[in-house]
RNA sequence: GGCCCCAUCUUCUAACGGUUAGGAAAUCGGGUUCUCAUCCCGGAAAUAGGGGUUCGAUUCCCCUUGGGGUCACCA
């Protein structure tokens, strides 16, 4: 027997195409709900429309959600005491149930043509009113062969109920119709088998996005019918496209959550930022670990205004989680984050990993993305092009003739050759060296990077040229040279 | 059109009915011995409008406006 503060709740998923932001983040809420309170968290696959249903989906969505580190208790993966987890393979179960609704004189089959029906529709329309097939309710409906659509036999009525997030709700009578349990090609709606499903599951706590608040009246005529508890409704804020005030969907843009895997998002990062789409604890916090997460997650502090993703925002983010790992947690995800990308360059491959521990260092400050690697490091693997546009395109350094840049790389050429290339010792020659050139740091050390790396961004000057060691640097610094005697 | 939901800076958001309406992202300016970042300091930036209730409304109520959802044999 679960104690009373224990939650079902189950993430329910069309196998349609991918998984995007936002039905990670309801799969995350349903989690955190079970994580904190205790409980069981089931994957359950409605796939009940064969039209829409895309090949690959359910192993996708599978992956996406062992990405983000969420796992379930049940689910047509590992199955469980409720199996089967995929409404196709439950359509018996349905007919049942059907079957006592039908025994009780509140299913019936529905006996007109599409046209017909569309015809209803149309003058509803037309009369400025929402359309109600129970206003058509048939006198003496046949007996249900299958072939037709069934029908609730709906007791209109108001409703009031409460949710977690929205708080007292409330419809009236018109909210109520009869609608479709089973479709006459035999599968049920999502209404009619969610409803099944959550009851026979063992489900406390439906978690759901906001489409479905206007159907919550209908459903509650159906939990009355079967004599079913009602659960625990929470209603989810849109998640909104960037700018817009248009709900997030794929039509839109909405990215594949494993867009953002490959593209070296961490998953806790993603983890954080979903949470914070629409949630927060009331303090100023804004970083949180996936167990802060679980420790400090409730319902009741769920926005019930959408959000809209702000992508900007996620990198900010994903840069702060990455400041805050070890050096080696941190080397593990570039060689891993979780979908099988090593995200060095090419040319890191033959260098050994402390050298590359030692690269990532001193980048690890200005990585906001993992495959944002091989444009901040390439440079430590292999000479780039010399490019003297670096050098002219430098307010200051253009100012110096090339015999002036030539002598103040000689001048560096000739200390750092008596350096043991320790970064200490590295800096105190540097620092000398402004004062016998007699340069500012802007000139000197801008001349040396840009010779050394030439690349339009480095770490500091010390430090790359202590990873690059002594004879890559001097290497450099001559071809440098060189060029800019060509050149001159 | 009916029904339902929502509304604080550009964005994510905080504020037991009592705050100069706070933080963060972005942006702008400055600093940190070079670049790009990090970090630090500073600037600009919001309670949609109107009525109530109250000694006092971002907060409670009503109306308006705006946005969204739904009225499918999709979920």
């Amino acid at each position: 027997m679960p104690s009373m503060s224990e939650a079902v709740t189950r993430f329910a998923v069309s196998p349609t195409g991918y998984m995007h932001v936002g039905g990670a983040r309801n799969a995350l809420f349903d989690w955190l709900v079970v994580q904190k309170q205790g409980g069981r968290f089931i994957l359950r696959i409605e796939d009940t429309d064969q039209a829409r249903e895309v090949e690959g989906a359910v192993a996708h969505i599978i992956t996406s959600l062992k990405w983000l580190g969420i796992d379930w208790h049940e689910g047509p993966d590992i199955g469980g005491p409720h199996a089967p987890y995929t409404q196709s393979e439950r359509l018996d179960i349905y007919k049942e149930w059907a079957q006592k609704l039908i025994d009780k004189g509140l299913a019936y089959a529905d006996p007109y043509s599409k046209e017909e029906l569309d015809e209803f529709r149309a003058a509803a329309q037309a009369a400025k009113k929402p359309f109600l097939y129970r206003d058509h309710r048939p006198d003496n409906p046949p007996t249900w062969d299958g072939t037709q659509p069934l029908r609730l036999k709906s007791d209109p009525k108001a409703y009031s109920w409460h949710d977690l997030v929205l708080g007292d709700l409330s419809a009236g009578a018109e909210a109520v119709d009869d609608f479709v349990l089973i479709k006459s090609d035999g599968f049920p709606t999502y209404n009619f088998c969610h409803i099944v499903d959550d009851e026979l599951m063992g489900v406390t706590h439906v978690i759901r996005s906001q489409e479905f608040t206007a159907s919550v009246p209908r459903f509650l005529n159906l939990y009355d019918a079967l004599g079913i508890k009602w659960p625990v409704f929470a209603t989810l804020p849109w998640i909104m496209a960037p700018g817009g005030k248009k709900k997030l969907s794929k039509r839109d843009g909405a990215k594949d959550v494993m867009d953002y895997a490959k593209q070296g998002i961490l998953p806790e990062t993603m983890v954080n930022f979903l949470a914070s789409l629409g949630w927060n604890d009331g303090t100023e916090q804004e970083i949180f670990s996936v167990q802060e997460l679980i420790d400090k997650f409730s319902l009741d502090r769920i926005q019930r205004a959408g959000a809209s993703f702000d992508e900007q925002r996620l990198f900010w983010m994903n840069g702060t989680h990455i400041r805050t790992m070890t050096l080696d947690e941190l080397y593990g995800r570039t060689l891993d984050n979780g979908v099988g990308i090593n995200y060095w360059p090419e040319e890191a491959k033959a260098a050994n990993d402390d050298y590359c521990k030692q690269v990532l260092g001193v980048i690890q400050e200005r990585l906001k993305y993992l495959s944002e690697l091989p444009e901040l490091t390439r440079f430590f693997f292999t000479d780039l092009p010399v490019d003297l546009e670096l050098i002219d395109g430098n307010k200051q350094l253009s100012k110096l003739s090339r015999e002036e840049q030539r002598a103040l790389l000689e001048a560096a050429q000739e200390t750092l050759s008596g350096s043991n290339f320790s970064a200490e010792d590295l800096a105190d020659r540097l620092n000398k060296l402004l004062e016998t050139t007699g340069q500012k740091p802007g000139i000197l050390f801008s001349l040396i990077r840009i010779a050394t790396t030439w690349a339009p961004a480095s770490p500091g000057l010390a430090d790359t040229m202590h990873i690059l060691g002594k004879d890559l640097t001097l290497k450099r610094l001559s071809i440098s040279l060189d060029t800019l005697s060509e050149k001159a």
